[in-house]
RNA sequence: GGGCUGGUGGUGUAGCCUGGUUAGCACAUCGCCCUUACACGGCGAAGAUCCCAGGUUCAAAUCCUGGCCAGCCCA
């Protein structure tokens, strides 16, 4: 059958399914050496995002790079369906409320538009051709995972299961980051911060000995919480305060006056109302100087009743309420606007209050040392990446706060005896759901009674997410598997989550195996838009990658990913125009290949020193891909192979040897049979080399010239690839002397097929009789 | 405010670590060419104060200092 010569996209979804019933990229567990890659679950809230299909893609490049050279790769695909996202998209989309509506229908909802957009995903990853093990769910190694099913819980229940046993949890009413919108408690990681217009208060206040003082804040709704004033040590102008009293207006009640450095000279006045708790300085100050809180704020965001006659009001009526008070008492001596960063949700952009809630912690600052010599087990690529998890790991103060008070995410499996509160925690081996199910006991061990409350909140999601190295390498199924292959080779994943997804997996990892989770880590930046901004709905600037798969097909946008910029290193702009140019590199390779197919040559007596040139080329190619794939750097190795095959092998080299192909008896029939070996030798390894960039179009090519699947071949290695003679230190006076022959010709108005009278450079003699056929040299012409 | 990363022709980049070439390549542009693999091609041309300012040096895109811009993360 012939090679089209133009590549069609439709293709690409017949070979997926022929791939699909070959099953051939499944993880088979044999005796070969293992190669697993932990995959990000994507998000299925909505369909895969470019820098999805980028990453995958990438992904996909490397399971199939390292299948070529003999590994076994597990290369799952992962479904993340835990979280809030989906529930504030239910409320939305369905108008239902979490509040008002039982948990159990609104859980299937969520389930029922999770699954929608889950069946988008994966076929979307399909079109692009990533050789995931398998795309069906199931619970063999390899297979798709949700992180919502009752098996990945179940992990998540036993690794809980495990740390409580080992004492590592604990409840305490800590304060938290709450979103009163959200009604949660927030990690730090999920706290953003917003610059804003906010109203600096300058209030009046006076000393126990009625000097008069006058104080700036942002939150005089919480003057009822001010437990201290504080003056920066080096501020002269409030020396003399030291020690003293100063007396809250409307509340009345007395707050020392003291010196530490958080206040800042030259804010407000110089004075700040330290208040439980207004901002993370406060609760800073708070521990400093050993202060107790009394807190206004409830968990609906409501001023409570130690706010006294503001109690009932929401913050910000409260706020103005006061103000007015205080307005009206003439204890208002200054408003002024200020520049105003305040901490909001990342969610839903509310600004976040800090609130006491009992909430379940893990422990893990006192962990920190250990963590960062895992840490340093693990080899980034870019390297300098790994300063961004030691960094993040060097900057924790707080444990972490597991629980969430939501409905979509893994149960804490804990049931407490009614009578005696006495936490019961079931067994591993079975997912629980304790706000629904009996308690797997009848008897408080503690004080015998038979009645139990079941534990309604959920896990913080990155509880569950941390799991993902531990559940793909078969720890509740395939436990010597585990024990075999753990840490996993390697975790792909963007940079803004390795304080969340990376450290969170370190951190578990740690507590439950004492080992780090991975070999290599390798964290890549973002798919921005053609000017270099954030894809956002709002902004209207999202590229949807199956709008690129069918304008232009996979195979187009996968030789653009390889052939645009480096992830590692920056974010990647993403251009209609470039992706279309990137797609011609495939017309040029079927058209090549159409031409090599065309001669062969089964047995050859000796190369021709051509020849030896161009495969001391390929050889040089050969090494310099593999010792950049091991790195990773796919994109590097792709772009070499590209620049090798289309501007030496297919310009010069392919040039050269047309007139030994069409020979008119200048050439022998052994110096033909050496061309046309040699050139079919370039097009398989260099088919074999691109296989894992491009699987498509290689995969139909060599399927069409050599019969097999270029997939089930070896990767090229240097060693098959020995010229007798080393001829690639030619190569730039080879491809000189052509450009300037090219020129010349150009200069004085002839064609390249006109014959041409000139010297050639004596160090090219060995290639004289192909360079005199190719461009015409006059037989007088000398050499040197 | 702090940290990290990047800033090379219109666009994407190589080179920078280990100073010295007419700063390489590709896309896009323009011109010529339908030369029996490919016009999604071939050949050629034009296009760069290498972010700015200092410094080190015989010599700086490359090293040092300071600054500016962009992105991300953090406070």
């Amino acid at each position: 059958m012939e090679l089209i010569a133009k590549w069609d996209p439709k293709l690409e979804s017949t070979i997926m399914d022929e791939w699909e019933k070959e099953g051939h990229d499944l993880f088979k567990n044999d005796d070969r050496p293992k190669y697993i890659i932990d995959t990000p679950p994507p998000y299925v809230n909505m369909p895969i995002h470019i820098g999805h299909a980028y990453t995958y893609v990438y992904m996909d490049a490397i399971a199939r790079y390292k299948r070529m050279h003999g590994f076994d790769v597990l290369f799952p695909l992962g479904l993340d369906r835990n979280g809030l996202p989906i529930e504030v998209q239910v409320e939305k989309e369905l108008k239902l409320s979490v509040r008002s509506t039982p948990r159990e229908l609104f859980i299937s909802k969520c389930k029922e538009m999770l699954d929608r957009y889950s069946s988008a995903s994966v076929n979307s990853f399909k079109q692009l051709g990533i050789s995931f093990n398998y795309y069906k769910k199931d619970y063999t190694l390899g297979a798709m995972y949700e992180t919502d099913d009752q098996e990945f819980r179940r992990l998540t229940q036993e690794t809980f299961i495990e740390l409580y046993n080992q004492g590592l949890v604990y409840e305490s009413e800590k304060v938290s980051n709450y979103c009163p919108d959200c009604k949660i408690s927030l990690s730090d990681a999920e706290v953003e911060y917003e610059e804003g217009n906010t109203a600096l208060y300058y209030i009046k206040f006076e000393t126990d000995e009625q000097q008069d003082l006058t104080v700036a804040t942002t939150r005089p709704e919480l003057l009822g919480a001010c437990k201290a004033i504080i003056y920066n040590p080096e501020d002269k102008r409030y020396e003399n305060l030291q020690g003293k009293y100063a007396r809250v207006p409307i509340y009345g009640h007395a707050v020392p006056i003291l010196a530490h450095p958080y206040a800042k000279q030259e804010f407000g006045t110089g004075l700040v109302m330290i208040c439980s708790f207004g901002d993370r300085g406060d609760i800073m100050v708070f521990k400093d100087l050993g202060l107790t809180p009394t807190f206004l704020i409830n968990e609906r965001g409501l001023m409570n009743d130690n706010a006294g006659k503001y109690g009932g009001l929401k913050v910000r009526e409260a706020r103005k309420a006061i103000v007015d008070d205080l307005k009206n008492k003439g204890l208002i001596a200054k408003e002024e606007q200020i520049k105003h960063e305040t901490p909001i949700c990342w969610r839903s952009k509310t600004p976040i209050e800090f609130i006491p809630r009992k909430e379940l912690y893990l422990k893990q600052v006192s962990f920190k040392g250990e963590l960062k010599s895992r840490s340093s087990l693990m080899q980034f690529y870019a390297p300098e990446s790994s300063e961004l998890l030691t960094r993040w790991i060097d900057s924790l103060t707080d444990d972490w706060v597991i629980s969430r008070r939501r409905y979509y995410g893994t149960e804490i499996p804990i049931w407490y005896c009614k009578k005696c509160g006495t936490p019961y925690l079931p067994p591993k081996g079975k997912y629980y759901r304790p706000w629904i199910e009996k308690p797997p006991i009848d008897k408080c061990p503690k004080c015998g009674a038979n009645e139990f409350v079941g534990e309604a909140r959920i896990f913080d999601t990155w509880f569950d997410s941390s799991n993902t190295p531990m559940y793909i390498s078969g720890y509740l199924w395939n436990r010597e598997f585990f024990r075999k292959n753990f840490p996993v080779s390697l975790r792909p994943q963007g940079k803004e989550i390795v304080r969340s997804w990376l450290y969170f997996t370190l951190l578990k990892s740690y507590l439950i195996t004492g080992d780090r989770p991975f070999k290599d880590v390798w964290i890549h930046m973002h798919v921005v838009d053609e000017k270099g901004f954030k894809m956002s709905k709002s902004q209207g600037n999202v590229i949807d990658p199956m709008d690129i798969i069918k304008r232009y097909g996979a195979e187009a946008f996968r030789s653009w990913v390889f052939l645009e910029g480096d992830i590692t290193q920056t974010d990647v702009k993403c251009s209609y125009n470039r992706i279309e140019s990137a797609g011609k590199f495939l017309t040029k390779l079927l058209n090549m290949s159409k031409f090599v197919k065309s001669f062969n040559a089964e047995n050859i007596a000796d190369l021709t020193p051509t020849d030896m040139w161009i495969l001391s080329e390929l050889r040089k190619l050969v090494t310099n891909v593999n010792n950049l794939n091991d790195k990773y750097a796919f994109n590097k190795s792709f772009t070499a192979i590209r620049d090798y095959t289309w501007f030496i092998f297919a310009d010069h080299y392919l040039e050269m040897i047309k007139p030994r192909i069409y020979n008119n008896g200048e050439f022998t029939e052994a110096e033909r049979a050496s061309c046309f070996y040699t050139m079919n030798l370039i097009l398989k390894t260099l088919l074999k080399l691109m296989a894992p960039y491009i699987p498509f179009i290689t995969f139909y090519i060599y399927k069409n010239i050599y019969v097999v699947d270029v997939h089930q071949e070896p990767y090229p290695t240097p060693l098959e690839i020995a010229p007798k003679e080393d001829y690639a230190k030619l190569t730039d006076s080879l491809l000189q002397f052509n450009h300037y022959v090219w020129n010349l010709k150009k200069a004085n108005g002839k064609s390249l097929k006109d014959p041409i009278n000139l010297k050639m450079p004596q160090e090219l003699a060995a290639f004289k009789k192909d360079l005199i056929a190719m461009h015409n040299i006059s037989p007088g012409s000398s050499v040197g």
